[in-house]
DNA sequence: TCATTAAATTGTCCTAGACAAAAGTGATGA
DNA sequence: TCATCACTTTTGTCTAGGACAATTTAATGA
């Protein structure tokens, strides 16, 4: 009984790892690595191995090596890189450690009555800057170093998603000041710190509209009409590219009537250097508190 | 005061409509548009306009059209076939018009208590039968033919994902059997049709393990083994290509151990024309039921 | 009318080359 | 020693034009 290999299209290892199609060509060239198997049209067919070592390729990568410096690697070698990244993130808060174990342990629905417990005790506003977004950041660095897996990740997040959910659900404010239209560009479809802000929002009595993740720029600006929001908020991950959120920000403050608020936040703005006319940039949750109020005392002003 | 027009970049128009770069330089050759102006550097530059008339056009392929005869026309003529999808949606019950008429109007939080409430004077089983999947369906078609917006298509989803969770919440049964592992694959990121089939499952008394959308094959094998699952489930949506649920299905099934079973249900899946060897295809929701009941009595047979 | 075969359609893959933005390097001066 | 500026390298993404299998449509014959 032969076992047939896995192999997969340049399609799909693009879907696998992320790594675009003309990357992978290029490297090819430039790097030696990877080096497919052909299919009897000449069309490329990566093994499975070479599929996991681009996935630990890409996690160095994303953590802010150079390609020259690991594409080529063997699997060793990059586990050593990956091991290097260890260092910083050992000591924390050892409730947070608590949360991390219940992840590696695969305890879903403990992990879920734990973060329930914890913004009970804590309240929303503490449980979301000293709870969730270091632990956010915390898995996000373990599972960079492969600590803990895809899979891990994502049943932290669905977990994380159902609390917050829910309370929100809470707090609602519909009718109220300001109305703020929530949602991410096409490309982002992480859906945490969207989640997180309008956690936040309606903490302040805010009015927020979820469109949840990747609506078209043009949707947006027909959403923002008919709803006659005061304010889009745009939340962008660390993992999506620079240049991405730079020209999607920008767009989307072309696009949208200029009387329309547009607020950008999460960890992929961070990264941007220079303001962007017209938009305002939140570092921190507690930059949208500050931001409600600022344009609360703004509207007052008007009158 | 020049309004600076908005132009997307070959990368930006894949991603806001979904047609690849390829199929969009081809096209342009082939059919003579869409033709984008180039900047300094000769690369395209699609303006606006032709992006939204590029998202008719995706629209109209989607329903079954064939390009040589929808790309190229202009927008009037696009409006006038996408009229004509019209017809048959029209007649259906009168409480999902009530819900389309609350999608349209924008009424988000009264959508979800309507809801909300159809939900418990049904039950979960009708519930999802007779109210979601042909409101998925009215939506969807409603979608197609732009009667609803991108944005609103979104705000609909939001709500039925929350009643869902919502109720998931409260039937769950953690330690109980089969344990089933649901996701989808990379590519695929509609989470709806998972979520109804976690409620259906969890209704029959099963242990769902859900890990979002998304996850690589590799770590779809590495969870099925960490949480030693009796079943892996994976969702499809009819957005996705044919081809790519047929060779996801496909590499899913070899990556994984055969003791663990192979569901793959979802809009998606009912296109496939021939069975796939040691993977159950599965039609509407009650499959899942019955699919449940059937693996219990293969149990029993094994002591 | 239905099945079978030939022709047209269509998305995705291929190679090979080019270039701007970003990152690294080194020299200069305070 | 450290910051600043100019120069070089790196790197992802774009370009063009060609090819082909899979699917659909059209044409043929029973």
């Amino acid at each position: 009984m032969t076992k047939a290999e896995v192999k997969f299209d340049i399609a799909g290892v693009e879907r696998e790892t992320g790594i675009g199609k003309d990357a992978l060509r290029v490297w090819e060239k430039r790097y030696g690595f990877p080096v497919p198997e052909r299919d009897e049209r000449e069309e490329r067919l990566y093994p499975q191995e070479q599929v996991e070592r681009l996935r630990l390729i890409k996690r160095l990568l994303d953590s802010g090596l150079r390609p020259v410096k690991v594409v080529g690697l063997e699997v060793p070698e990059l586990n050593v890189l990956l091991e290097q990244l260890q260092d910083d993130t050992t000591q924390h808060g050892a409730e947070l450690a608590g949360f991390v174990d219940l992840i590696k342990s695969h305890q879903g629905a403990a992990l879920r009555v734990a973060l329930s417990r914890t913004l009970l005790q804590q309240g929303m506003e503490e449980f979301l800057s000293k709870t969730i977004a270091p632990l956010n950041r915390l898995v996000g660095e373990a599972w960079m170093r492969g600590d803990i897996r895809v899979f891990e990740e994502h049943l932290y997040s669905e977990q994380v998603n159902h609390v917050l959910r829910n309370a929100i659900a809470t707090l609602r404010h519909p009718g109220d000041t300001p109305r703020i239209l929530m949602t991410t560009l096409p490309g982002e479809e992480h859906a945490l710190g969207l989640l997180m802000a309008e956690a936040t929002l309606s903490l302040c009595g805010a009015d927020c509209i979820m469109l949840g993740v990747q609506t078209p720029i043009q949707e947006i600006v027909l959403a923002a009409k008919a709803h006659q929001v005061d304010i889009v908020v745009l939340s962008f991950s660390s993992a999506i590219p620079v240049v991405q959120v730079k020209s999607g920000i920008r767009l989307a403050r072309e696009a949208l009537p200029k009387k329309v608020a547009l607020w950008a936040g999460g960890s992929g703005v961070a990264k941007l250097r220079s303001p962007i006319e017209g938009v305002q940039l939140m570092g921190p949750l507690s930059d949208l508190t500050e931001a409600v109020a600022a344009w609360r005392g703004a509207q007052i002003q008007k009158r």
